[in-house]
DNA sequence: GCTTTAAAAAGTAACCT
DNA sequence: AGGTTACTTTTTAAAGC
């Protein structure tokens, strides 16, 4: 009976001191994707609700700490790429997205697909581009999701190639290696999506 | 007017059997030409067959799992084939081995672009994946057929998991239902 | 969970010319 | 800029770590 109280307490022990490892690393690559205090309250209340339910059995802390951070991300409309997220974090891309395919799951947090037009600003300003630019990649976007263009194509190419057609309508010329840079995409991605998007606005 | 069921095509069957024989794999994979074993790297045998064009792995248990055939029945010729060349190395094997279907994986042809985003939030998010930062396809899981179905943006889908032939059939027919009852097929 | 095998779908990426 | 190769997803059995 001991030995089950004592073990107990143990657990609870070591469930609070891994809790309190798990919000530390968080916190830090949060700081380091530069995301706000609000996305790392929403990611600390998934990684309790992952805990509570008992998903991070077979699974290690910090793939459970990570793609709760990506999913918050996500959730409060900031996102951040599963590469950019890879960059900070210190388990590898492809078990990241296991491990946030299966805490979306079990949670039933029924994400929705990413919007391309979420993660405009963000690059915008990192490319110092203008508010009309930003305004033309959106309307890029939507025009060109409209047409059907976006199914199955990844909204960070999306985005990037959206960017860099509005650069160039706008006059204030970005070059694709640059927009490739700040998106983390090829620039052969950008080419590509770029095509594409110039014809459904009627631009070729 | 042709349906998409008209248009699934078998591309991969996946097939279990055994010999009711322990094996020697380190002599038998001396003594058939053209076989990989690499027991530190995988525990089973690789022979691959020609006519028709599949791939077995062969276990020490005498357990063995074809795959790559393209039809049922080049699973068994497949199979035969591999019988008769342990059976010519002096291998006893029985007359005819159960072979049991384990997966049967097929390409299909819906004839209409899909908007995945709008399908994802229609079929229910709950049972369905769509990562296209991940992946270009929407996985959907079916229950009856139990089979999994990856749907793309050019309507082409993927039918795996079944393990009759019908199933395909049967589960193609029920996404078109579904797809169409959405409002979103062509 | 991983290792290996096959196959389709479409997107992305790496490498070479 | 283009072409090739290769990896992502799903399924499934096998024996063993």
């Amino acid at each position: 009976r001991l030995r089950k109280w004592q073990e107990r307490i143990r657990t609870k022990d070591a469930g609070e001191r891994n809790l309190q490892f798990a919000l530390s690393e968080m916190d830090r690559m949060a700081s380091a994707l530069g995301a706000p205090r609000s996305t790392r309250e929403v990611a600390s209340v998934l990684y309790r609700r992952a805990l509570n339910e008992d998903l991070i059995r077979g699974r290690s802390i910090e793939a459970v700490s990570t793609s709760c951070l990506y999913a918050a991300c996500r959730m409060e409309g900031i996102p951040r790429s599963l590469d950019e997220v890879t960059e900070v974090a210190r388990v590898p891309y492809k078990e990241i997205g296991r491990t946030y395919r299966y805490i979306a799951q079990e949670l039933k947090l029924e994400m929705q697909p990413v919007d391309p037009k979420e993660y405009v600003p963000r690059f915008a300003s990192e490319l110092g581009v203008s508010e009309e630019v930003k305004q033309k990649a959106n309307e890029i976007i939507d025009v060109s999701a409209e047409q059907g263009l976006l199914s199955g194509k990844s909204p960070t190419g999306f985005a990037a190639a959206a960017l860099y057609a509005a650069s160039l309508l706008c006059n204030e010329k970005k070059t694709q290696r640059e927009v490739a840079e700040v998106s983390q995409v090829t620039e052969v991605t950008i080419r590509n999506r770029y095509q594409e998007q110039i014809e459904a606005m009627g631009l070729y | 007017m042709t349906s998409p069921a008209d248009s699934i095509e078998i591309q991969n069957v996946v097939a279990s059997t055994g010999i009711g024989q322990e094996l020697d794999l380190e002599a038998l994979a001396d003594d058939l030409p053209g076989a990989d074993f690499n027991p530190d790297n995988f525990p089973g045998l690789v022979y691959r067959t020609q006519n028709p064009k599949a791939a077995a792995l062969i276990f020490r248990s005498g357990k063995i799992v074809c795959t790559g055939a393209k039809s049922i029945d080049d699973v068994h010729e497949a199979l035969d084939i591999i019988f008769d060349k342990l059976r010519g190395l002096s291998i006893p094997v029985e007359e005819d081995p159960e072979i049991t279907v384990q997966n049967i994986v097929s390409s299909a042809d819906l004839g209409h672009n899909l908007n995945l985003n709008a399908l994802a939030i229609g079929l229910g998010l709950e049972d369905v994946e769509y990562e296209p930062e991940q992946f270009p396809g929407l996985v959907y899981r079916m229950d009856e057929p139990e089979v999994v179905i990856l749907l793309f943006g050019s309507g082409k889908i993927v039918i795996t998991g079944g393990k009759q032939t019908d199933d395909a059939t049967t589960a193609v027919e029920q996404i078109v239902e579904r797809i169409e009852n959405l409002g979103l097929l062509g």
